[in-house]
DNA sequence: CTTCGTGGTTGTCACGTTTCAATCAAGGGC
DNA sequence: GCCCTTGATTGAAACGTGACAACCACGAAG
């Protein structure tokens, strides 16, 4: 008349591990058994827990498992750009890797702010995060050592760094900027304009340096290679820089672009169109990363992909092998980019 | 010469509160007063014991602290899609409540697998985490009700659900499809499309509910609204709807399109190009969501604009309300949307 | 009958923090 | 000089779980 078991169920917080073993008429360590050891309890208790288990809605409580264990279940990936779905291919890579280990990985986006990045990487390591993957707005920054220095597994992805402290995943830009800029060139090209970020980031610079050695290859000295530098690497610049392009005295104008990002490419591909510049024949344009959308613009891009999800799987497997190898060694994995040519460089038959 | 102080530092693990407390000479209790009661401590015992927390690197274990609050200090947002910039925005409207209120934001992508969803709130649940924003693959899934049930708060982004058992915020999407489609028919067009995923989608079902009121007021019939429905939203969807569109006699071929999302509608004006139908002239197309790409478009994009900013403000301000104030009463939150006009409806002067 | 082993179960401690009642020292009022 | 107040500091308990040693009962071997 009091009101019955089931409607108690509602009111009543938190059914804890010792919750169970009274309901189940057994003891703590047993239900811990059950949960941990099965095979080291008898069929009848075993059954006879796991009904009190579902009976209570009992769930574990992973604040207390940590602080047992000393450190939790849990990766992170601190991405640089969650707006660009490069970082999200990667991640679902990571998600693999993550899933085979029952471990769960939590996204945190730093939006290119240091600021935002550092005070992730605080929380993360309160939280005594099993490892963390990170591609960092400056890979040179001392908070990664921090981390590291307590202890937490960290591992770059796409960005490499000084030295062999680290273990890292990313791709050969100076490749990537290589093969774009050869392709340019065997279809006829002499004069190529490079689009995209300040060289002081590294990726850019290295992607650079290959189009210059495309062009060394080919007998084209420094002087072919025209600069558009951008401030960051957005569709807006990409479109800004179009209009500088145009700008040029046709002597001297590029036949090609090669752009450090598909969102670039995409911007100068929107110019172009306002500018009535054909594509490819007035200008050629290859972008980089190869995003889902470089296929679907509307003169398909040709665009350097990168193994954006098997850069997240070998990152997390790494990272995996670096927390439960205690003889572990760092290891530096670079991959090879790939051309995907399209319509923005090849004239459609 | 056995090793100096400071090279031990490095091979230590973890220093604990006691640790600190025995460096700086004090008691453990005080030093967890410095941390979250400053004002009780003493200045000169205050600043003594910050040096040792300085000295031995001192992090604070959240794990300790969650076991005792009985709740984390983490919100999480179970996104739909991780790839729609749409979802990405509203997080970081999120993120900013999160800051304020010194909680960490962590993000979940389900990427439209309830399988992975329900993982994820699984995981969440055992991390006892402070509260739930989500997306879900699905409003009514039972799924979210286990997760009230324990206590956890749940807000719905950007979806509804019968009965006012759950916060939720949303932007009225009838409204929304009745904007766009009465745009359209100022601009003089009497046969529209309709683009997009399922009708069991409430979603896409109150969007073209809105778009036939639309239509009435105008004193059109239901048969000026032609149904183009794809599987899901994405690029390639509105490009094979382009095709279908393009197969209709002209005799009863729509002039005009509302498209559901606006990677839809790209694949759409993709399509068009390719056709060689003009746009806005022989098709119109209005995108919803209003993501950045749909501004920089070949043929930027009429599009209705969601506060997705303020959609997720609001929705991480309700949570925050629901876990503070015990008396608290669900609302549902429901805001319009705006349409934001350009060259794809309407003719450049 | 005793001893030993074994599978099953139990009780207790430890993890690192917060909280709160208890203690202590110092200073002011009588 | 004594008591009381106030403010600073301390010590112990508790959060929920996992690990591990101890324990028990039962049957087999000697």
């Amino acid at each position: 008349m009091e009101g019955s078991n089931e409607v108690e169920v509602s009111t009543t917080r938190a059914a804890g591990i010792k919750d169970v073993a009274a309901a189940a008429g057994v003891s703590l360590g047993t239900v811990s058994n059950v949960l941990n050891r099965p095979d080291r309890v008898s069929p009848n208790t075993r059954s006879r827990v796991e009904a009190a288990i579902a009976e209570l809605g009992f769930v574990r409580n992973e604040s207390a498992r940590q602080l047992r264990a000393g450190r939790s279940r849990v990766l992170a990936y601190v991405m640089l750009d969650g707006r660009n779905p490069f970082f999200t291919d990667v991640a679902a890579g990571m998600e693999e890797v993550a899933a085979k280990e029952e471990l769960s990985l939590f996204l945190c986006n730093s939006a290119n702010l240091a600021e935002r990045e550092s005070a992730y990487l605080s929380q993360l390591q309160q939280q005594r995060v099993h490892g963390v993957l990170i591609t960092p707005v400056d890979p040179d920054s001392p908070a990664l050592d921090e981390l590291t220095r307590r202890g937490t597994p960290v591992v770059l992805v796409d960005r490499k760094r000084q030295g062999d402290n680290y273990c890292s995943v990313a791709v050969d830009d100076v490749r990537g900027g290589e093969i774009a800029v050869r392709h340019l060139i065997e279809q006829g090209h002499e004069r190529i304009a490079f689009v995209g970020g300040r060289l002081r980031l590294g990726q850019v610079r290295d992607r650079r340096e290959g189009a210059l050695r495309a062009l060394r290859e080919a007998g084209f000295g420094p002087d072919h290679l025209t600069d558009l530098s951008t401030s960051q690497q957005t569709v807006e610049d990409g479109s800004n820089a179009g209009q500088r392009l145009a700008g040029l005295p046709s002597a001297i104008r590029p036949t090609a672009a090669f752009c450090t990002n598909d969102l670039v490419a995409l911007g100068l591909l929107r110019s172009c169109a306002t500018l009535r510049m054909r594509v490819p024949e007035d200008l050629a344009i290859v972008g980089y990363d190869d995003i889902e959308f470089a296929a679907a613009a509307t003169v398909p891009l040709t665009s350097v992909r990168q193994p954006r999800h098997r850069l997240g799987r070998t990152a997390g497997e790494l990272l995996i092998q670096e927390t439960s190898d205690p003889e572990h060694v760092h290891q530096q994995v670079t991959y090879l980019p790939e051309l995907v040519v399209r319509a923005s460089t090849v004239r459609a038959p």
